[in-house]
DNA sequence: GCTATTGCTTGACAAAATCAACTATCTTGT
DNA sequence: ACAAGATAGTTGATTTTGTCAAGCAATAGC
């Protein structure tokens, strides 16, 4: 429990998101076969699942560049999926909204995206499965609350030698010396 | 605990996808100050905690495209990072081995991806850590191990007017009437 | 009102990924 | 032993994806 564990912890953690990366690499090859692109099909179903957002909302959300999304978006509007309305609060946002045949195109992708996950699941028992949507709420609970915005954090125990202790803020990595 | 929970589930580990792709794309963003792309960068990785991997073998263990991988090590061998030994076993592969210089290229790497972990630990208790762990190991054991490639699992619970059971094996999605 | 900021778009570009064709080697069946 | 087929890897052509900076219109802050 003390920072003798943190290292291992760390590696824990490292060794979950090689896994997980290459487990989200393969499901998202079973919507390969939609004409849709892994950044389109997030858009959709962003635009299916809010209630007029606008396209700096969906950008700050999925972490996408403005440029991109504005693109996609049009794409969208050319095809006929989504509509733009101009927003009567702020004349330079619209605020976005599936058409009926944006719907009618995004449906069968969901039961696709919801197929291949009830075939995950179904290779496991019902025990299995609670226990792994127990973990992800689990996991969603805690990494989800943004962290508290203020101390610096002790990364590795001070060995002799060290020139201080190494501390990462928001990504952004220091070392400090005492 | 009957078929009704099976959306429900569903819905669930879509969510935790969802919400992982994100967080995965933010814990990257760190890697971005390096000169190495991500794909480059998982490459490293294995070469770095493998034996003598083969091409092929780090294709398919990271879902990589055989041609696009074969320029990242060409790349890596120009730059003198890995070195390629003829296979005497079999001439058509080649043995891969970091070079000095490549482990000393991808020291700091590792040194930047554990501090950027540690300080995504380091913003909760050391409770919510082991729980975090915990759970992540769960997940890990639970999907890692490879599923019975044997019966079809049933998707969702029978409705009137469906036309049978909706099934998907192996990512594979078949209609199967009564 | 003047300036700075914000929301979004656009053009130019770079990076990442896919696909098909091809060579060299190995395996299988006869 | 040898032809037919499979496999490991490379290469060229191409597409897709994503980034960056400039720019425009609308808004917010003095």
């Amino acid at each position: 429990m003390a920072a003798r564990d943190v290292e291992a912890r760390i590696e824990a953690v490292r060794r979950f998101n090689r896994f997980y990366t290459r487990k989200i690499g393969v499901l998202h090859e079973g919507l390969l076969q939609s004409p849709f692109s892994l950044a389109q099909t997030r858009v959709l179903y962003e635009l299916a699942h809010r209630e007029r957002p606008t396209a700096g909302e969906l950008a700050r959300d999925l972490g996408l560049d403005a440029g991109y999304l504005s693109r996609i978006l049009a794409g969208f509007a050319k095809a006929g999926l989504i509509e733009k309305v101009h927003s009567e609060a702020d004349g330079r946002q619209s605020l976005l909204r599936l058409t009926d045949e944006g719907r009618r195109t995004f449906a069968p992708l969901e039961v696709l995206a919801r197929d291949e996950i009830g075939a995950m699941l179904g290779a496991h028992s019902l025990d299995e499965q609670d226990r792994l949507v127990a973990a992800m709420d689990a996991i969603e609970r805690l990494l989800g609350a943004k962290p508290e915005a203020t101390a610096p954090y002790l990364l590795r125990p001070h060995q002799t030698g060290d020139i201080g202790w190494v501390v990462a803020v928001h990504g952004a990595v220091y070392a400090r010396e005492y």
